[in-house]
DNA sequence: CGGCATCCAATTCGATACTG
DNA sequence: CAGTATCGAATTGGATGCCG
C-alpha cells in the first residue's frame, strides 16, 4: 500500500495515456485524469459525505444506502491512492478505522460545484422538454 | 429516436435517483448526471474534436486514433440525446452526415476547463510524488 | 470492526461482418 | 459513407463467507 499510489498511476500511465495526443484537444488526458479519479458509482457520495467530516467504516456503511463493504472499502482505497482521503487506524479494540478528506481532496469544490451546477441545469433542461413532450 | 432521449433519462430517474436523497450530500445527483453524461471512453475526445468544428463521421474516425464505428456511432447518440451534439444528414450520394457540437454542448466549457486544470495539476503532483519516491 | 477472497451478474468495449 | 448486428473479451459491481 506504500508504493501502490504511484504504481496503478505509472501504469495508467504508460498503457494508453500521456504518449498518444493529437492535435485536436490537447487537454482530453488531463480531463480523463480527473473523471477517473471521480469514477466508480460511490465515490461522488463518498466525497460528499465526508466533506462533513472525519467517519469511520460503519458509519459511512450507514450514511451511504446501499453501499456494500466491499464497494466501500476499494472505493476509499482508490480515493486515499490518489490523496483525497486519508485512513486513520484508531488503537481500539476491535480495530476503529477514521477516514477524512485531505486538503487535497477539498480541491475538488471547483468542479464539484461546475458540475453539480451544470448536472441542476440539465435536468431542468429535461424537466422542460418532458412537459413540451406533453402537450 | 424522437422520444429516446425522454425516455432513457427517465428511466434513470425512476431507477435510482431523485427520490433517494439523503441529509449528507443534496447535490451527489446532480453531479452524478454530468459524469453520466461524459462517461465513456471516447466522449470527451468526440467533444474535444467537434469543439473545433463540424465534422462528418468519416472524419471523426480519422481524428480520434483508435476508436471503432461502433463505439463512435454509440457516442455519439448518446451525445445527440443529451442535446450536446447536432446531427445533420446530407442530401449527398452516398449519405453524408455531420456532427456538430450545439450551444448546449459548449456550455459544457467551465466544466471541461475546471477538470483540465485539475488533472494537470494532480498530473504534476503525482510526477513530483514518484521523483520524491525515488531519492 | 474493518476488511479480503471468492464467485457471479451486469455492463462496457472491441473485432468482424454486413447493409442501404 | 454511415451506420447496424453479432459475438466475445474485459471491466465493474454485488452477495456471501471468512478472518484477525
Amino acid at each position: 500500500m506504500e508504493t501502490g499510489f504511484l504504481k496503478e498511476i505509472i501504469i495508467k500511465m504508460d498503457k494508453e495515456k500521456y504518449l498518444d495526443m493529437d492535435a485536436c484537444s490537447t487537454h482530453h488526458l488531463a480531463i480523463r485524469d480527473t473523471m477517473d479519479v471521480l469514477s466508480g458509482k460511490w465515490k461522488i457520495r463518498l466525497i460528499g459525505s465526508l466533506s462533513f467530516g472525519k467517519k469511520r467504516f460503519m458509519e459511512l456503511i450507514g450514511s451511504i444506502d446501499g453501499i456494500a463493504a466491499k464497494m466501500l472499502s476499494k472505493e476509499l482505497q482508490e480515493l486515499e491512492l490518489n490523496g483525497l482521503v486519508k485512513r486513520t487506524v484508531l488503537n481500539t479494540k476491535p480495530v476503529t478505522v477514521e477516514y477524512e478528506l485531505t486538503e487535497y481532496g477539498y480541491s475538488l469544490k471547483p468542479i464539484i460545484n461546475e458540475m453539480a451546477l451544470w448536472g441542476m441545469q440539465h435536468r431542468e433542461r429535461v424537466i422542460r422538454a418532458m412537459s413540451v413532450k406533453k402537450e
